[in-house]
DNA sequence: CGGTATCTTGCACGATAATGCACGATCTGA
DNA sequence: TCAGATCGTGCATTATCGTGCAAGATACCG
């Protein structure tokens, strides 16, 4: 990628999200941070944004930089996306779930990583676009709308022929007893079918949906090969999870 | 291959991905990266281009990011999107293609409509995630990268078990005499499938794509229903077309 | 036909730009 | 105040660039 196709795709970054983190793009542009850093510093010396720590905002009067920190911590969502985007390898057979923390989780995606993604959901399918070197497959059925995600007999039927190295499942509640658990009886149908063709299945997970119980059993804790979770206050003992739980912030 | 026919392939890639990488040109055209390096180096004289270290990039501050080009072209593919909408009846099945032309169709139609959408691109289905009376159902398959919509036996086979009211055809070409036409051979087979199972079709057409012909057939004229122009200056008479065309602005 | 001028291309070589890493300084939140 | 993240700088490495030059192609002219 070119050095200044490189700035100018920053700078629409920095229009469409309203700030930069240097570490994420470091990450999906598949750059060091010294060489964000320097594009920063540069863009920055043209007036053409602000430089703050970690990052960047917009070099319009937009806002001081008051609790700065605070704005570019990004959401919970946002730092699980990003820990699930670096479980991705090259090659890799995915299957991306709905829901709006997979979302994040392709955003952050490398813009030049290689692999096969399989998705029911039209807006993480949407949401690869620019990823050149992804095979997309989309599922296809009725849509459900609540979630976004497609279900029916002929979907769970093409997902029944194919194999997946890793599952990004996505949850509405995990308890310890009762499992991950979702509230649509078509959606748990269907997850489960792809758990099932899974090596490997991962569940970004938001604190609140923890130790809740949802309507429709997907599967056993011990199906999911690993929970990631947006550990709480640094310092506090990250509660009193085993593996497969583990926690980023 | 003569000089200027080089120059001329390279402005025409420009235009088409927004850069150019000198390395990546030498290998294609198969010769030195001196010379593309000379090339690029005449045509930044001539201001037709800007050299970068690595490659060049559009003289112009052309919007190099295609999000952002898709709602400046907006103009006329906005007139062209609501004259399509308003064409949707309650209650009808109604195939809608991808598109850009398409995707400000799906943008202007009412929130409260009541139908069934069939789709085999994701961001049209994605578009329609606060229509909440509207029933969805995503044709699946491989994605095709350039024009973002799902194909494949599957997707053909899944199609030809419904039947439609309204197909929303995107074409890339339209010719008196050779009918509709596209890019990509699945495409067009899919395409035209949709066309043989749907009761109107209906072509949102700009005016670039108007007598041109494009490699790979879909239908001829006369199966389509309506073709719909965004009128050129208004005064002037609008071209001298019969039905099924006519014009709006 | 032979000779010359012009253009194009590829290669060599020193100069410049881009990138990543190391290390110490600075900032931030608790 | 402290620990960890982020930053700036200097440096080594690699890729790209610009220039000069020579070989081949083509056109033009006598």
């Amino acid at each position: 990628m070119l050095t200044q196709e490189r700035k100018q795709l920053l700078l629409d970054r920095l229009r469409r999200d309203g700030r930069l983190v240097a570490k994420d793009l470091s990450f999906e542009l598949d750059v060091s941070e010294d060489t964000i850093r320097r594009d920063l510093r540069e863009l920055a010396g043209e007036g053409l944004l602000t430089r703050v720590h970690g990052g960047a905002m917009p070099a319009s009067p937009t806002v001081a930089n008051l609790d700065v920190r605070r704005t570019l911590a990004g959401g919970d969502k946002q730092i699980l996306g990003r820990a699930g985007a670096e479980l991705v390898e090259t090659e890799q057979m995915v299957f991306i779930d709905g829901g709006t923390t997979n979302l994040e989780l392709v955003k952050q995606l490398p813009l030049n990583l290689k692999a096969t993604v399989v998705t029911h959901s039209p807006q993480i399918a949407a949401a690869l676009e620019h990823h050149a070197a992804v095979d997309l497959i989309v599922i296809g059925g009725s849509l459900l709308r609540h979630s976004m995600v497609c279900v029916g007999a002929k979907a769970v039927e093409a997902i029944s022929r194919m194999r997946f190295d890793l599952f990004f499942l996505g949850v509405t509640a995990l308890h310890e007893v009762e499992g991950a658990t979702t509230g649509c009886f078509e959606e748990a149908e269907i997850k489960r079918e792809i758990v099932s063709r899974s090596a490997e299945v991962v569940t970004l997970l938001t604190a609140d949906k923890l130790d809740a119980i949802s309507p429709f059993s997907i599967c056993p804790l011990d199906h999911i090969t690993s929970v990631i979770m947006v550990g709480g206050k640094p310092g506090e003992p990250p509660r009193d999870k085993q593996p497969p739980f583990s926690f980023v912030h």
